[in-house]
DNA sequence: ATCGACTAGGGTAATTTGGGGG
DNA sequence: TATGTCCAAATTACCCTAGTCG
């Protein structure tokens, strides 16, 4: 059973620092934080997460949940043109060591990505139903995905999109048309 | 899975503490709890949810259940209007009971339809960035959700409209402009 | 009812915690 | 800003006996 909340201790075994600091770190409000009856700090996982980002700490590698049964790593394909996502789905399904979920809208792209927790989603920015940007924001501000690596895929692409994507979060930005091995060089490099 | 009461092992890992310090918390009184004839402690769902309210601990996803008594009514606002979500929103909580969450685009509602386990959605069915139909009938089709009410809201008012989204699954179609009795009456038929 | 494995209660000692001042 | 020290109190480790569960 993996803990769901972590001391001062903890969090200072993890962060390099005195216990101390870490007690300094949570009465200055820098860490969230709730309380045992007997006054003892209590800090959840995802807030520790969030407390990583917002200062840009590494994530140490127990924190990145790698839970899943066979230990694939897990890819969500999130594209509104169902034959494009079904074709990524197909070139991703070759090599036997991915585990692989599509979404076909913005719901459908929320839902999943709690759910299914990816380690990578592919996400095609030009959806006329959602925007792609937002998404890759959404994603990025999700304490559990802080891990999770973004390829955005642009149909039209431009220098400017391509910036505007890779600064909210996303890890590549791959322009459409591409081939099955820029595909797959692309997702080996992020997440093998 | 579900039971009625809790052992102290129980308590311990859902508040992270050892097994030994939820004895003394019971021994205490700051956990309401009945002993066994052998004086083994157990402690009933709900009184163990008041003691994690006293002390302000977040409360296991485990205990938001569909159906607790104890609980407020959760209702999940769907609108890309954030001037209309939180108008919405600030009618809902006059009367103390429901927990009220919000939604802005597809993406942050199939999040927070997961997370959040709403009890009724509100939703605008004719959103510019998502579609209110498509959003319905996911809804309706998670599991989970079996017992969540729609309220479905709708500018442009048709009656085609109207039975679409009704035959979808939504449990009302409210027209805008309404006002708050509307609002609160429909609320308060479909889940008090 | 009995058996065996596991869990709970409670005593005490050891460790950790929060917070004040340096 | 982070940490080393101090203290009172909370939490935890260890242990043994006894209860619970299948």
């Amino acid at each position: 059973m993996k803990k769901k909340a972590l001391t001062t201790s903890d969090i200072a075994e993890y962060c390099d620092v005195s216990p101390r600091t870490a007690v300094q770190w949570i009465s200055e409000g820098k860490i969230k934080a709730y309380r045992t009856p007997g006054n003892h700090s209590r800090v959840k996982i995802e807030d520790f997460l969030t407390f990583l980002k917002n200062y840009n700490i590494p994530i140490p590698k127990e924190f990145i949940s790698t839970d899943s049964q066979d230990n694939k790593k897990r890819i969500l394909i999130v594209d509104d043109d169902k034959d494009m996502a079904l074709t990524i789905e197909r070139t991703l399904k070759l090599p036997r060591k991915y585990d692989i979920d599509l979404a076909f809208d913005g719901f459908d792209a929320g839902r999943k990505v709690i759910e299914f927790k990816p380690d990578l989603v592919i996400l095609d920015i030009r959806m006329p139903g959602m925007d792609g940007y937002a998404v890759t924001k959404r994603i990025k501000d999700i304490p559990e995905l802080l891990h999770t690596k973004i390829i955005a895929i642009s149909a039209f692409f431009e220098e400017e999109g391509r910036e505007k994507i890779l600064s909210l979060g996303a890890n590549v930005c791959l322009d459409k048309p591409f081939n099955k091995e820029d595909l797959l060089n692309g997702v080996g490099k992020l997440i093998d």
